[in-house]
DNA sequence: TTTTAAATGATAGTAATACTATTATTTTTT
DNA sequence: AAAAAATAATAGTATTACTATCATTTAAAA
């Protein structure tokens, strides 16, 4: 049995909610395909209305502009990334075995549960690393922090910060270390690919020296 | 006395060399200037010779366009960083020592004593926390990297992974705890100003937390 | 089942961006 | 003083990033 899973945007981060049309969905599905295939950069809403087969002004009524659809599917990555976390660090007891399963999740190495048929999760992964940063990296970051754009982002990174204390209550950079973890595992994961003298991974796919290096950082860190 | 400071950038970064004229000395500092003020995404070529009094031709005679140009100043900084680097170590015996002017320098906190009249290196800084990650991650990443684009960038990181090394010899991830570091102090930074939530620091001026933080974390990761 | 409303498609249009090209003028070097 | 290099002035193009209008299709409510 597949668990259904549909999450609730903040309704700040579109003008018609992608979720409850076709056109919307696949605005969803096809824009995350095109902006891993050709980056953020040269993505447009006009190339995408044509790779749907509508038009430029049909996806502007879902949504104000590109960076609006990025900051939306990284929401939307972040938000499934509490969820998995929560179902996989369930009835676990020890607080290493759960930070264990968060840098698992961090690293691809987690089997998903959870299905959302238009949403290829390996792919909008892959773009969280490339192009997530440039969410928040704007001048308008106050402003989209002030409608709460990016609280998915940080109840996640809450939600480690307590796991971090369970281990050590009293640790006192448990935010700092948590969006240093997420941040750290993805840049790592991009450098490894694409700059590799800048990690001790070589180009290799395996990520277990990645895990093994993360593991090392965090528990250091936390040991008293 | 002042010492004077020259730095000769990859040729493959400009189309006619900033340094050797009038016009290119003022691209580069009211480049600066105007993406800090602006960011990255809202600053054109047009706008900053309006800003210099020049034409917007002008200005692709020196850069392809203005990735381009931010590649060569956030390059800047990162040969700049090393001279100061190499300058503020010298004569250090002990790598503990080294390693706190390393996370000095990349908080704002190492006294500035080499100059270049026409590059203002605090703005520098803040767009270098804000916008250099925007150099690299792009579609064109392997292309600039091939180009040695961003050779300043690892020559700092294989410098800092070394003196990790003098601390620890058989610490098996050098490399990307130098790179984790870098990446860590300036997002931290960033963090602090515009997402506080996501860090432990509150919203001062004071970077003292975020320098035990970090010292916290590269020693604790190095110590055997 | 009609009617009404909502969503989409088709088309057009605008200001700004990201360039390239040409020629005249000024500045620098030889 | 002549030659070369750099800059200014101007123009032009394709693409981007939108907004607006109206007709048509689809879905929801009466």
């Amino acid at each position: 049995m597949e668990l259904q899973l549909q999450i609730k945007m903040n309704p700040k981060l579109y003008l018609r909610d992608p979720d409850g049309t076709d056109l919307g969905r696949n605005i969803i599905k096809h824009g995350i395909q095109l902006i891993h295939d050709i980056g953020f950069e040269d993505f447009t809403f006009k190339k995408l209305a044509i790779e749907i087969g509508t038009t430029e002004a049909s996806i502007y009524r879902y949504f104000e502009n590109k960076h609006r659809l990025l900051t939306y599917i990284t929401t939307w990555f972040w938000t499934w990334l509490e969820y998995q976390l929560i179902f996989h660090t369930n009835n676990l007891k020890h607080p290493k075995e759960k930070i264990d399963i968060i840098i698992r999740l961090l690293t691809f190495q987690v089997q998903d549960k959870f299905i959302v048929e238009y949403i290829n999760k390996s792919t909008l992964h892959a773009i969280v690393i490339c192009e997530g940063d440039k969410s928040y990296l704007t001048k308008q970051v106050t402003a989209d922090n002030k409608s709460m754009l990016f609280k998915p982002y940080k109840d996640l990174c809450h939600r480690i910060a307590e796991i971090f204390l369970e281990l050590n209550p009293d640790f006192p950079f448990s935010h700092s270390l948590a969006s240093t973890l997420i941040e750290t595992a993805h840049r790592q994961l991009y450098f490894k690919e694409h700059l590799p003298s800048l990690t001790d991974f070589g180009k290799s796919k395996e990520v277990k020296p990645l895990f093994s290096f993360l593991q090392h950082l965090i528990f250091t860190a936390l040991n008293k």
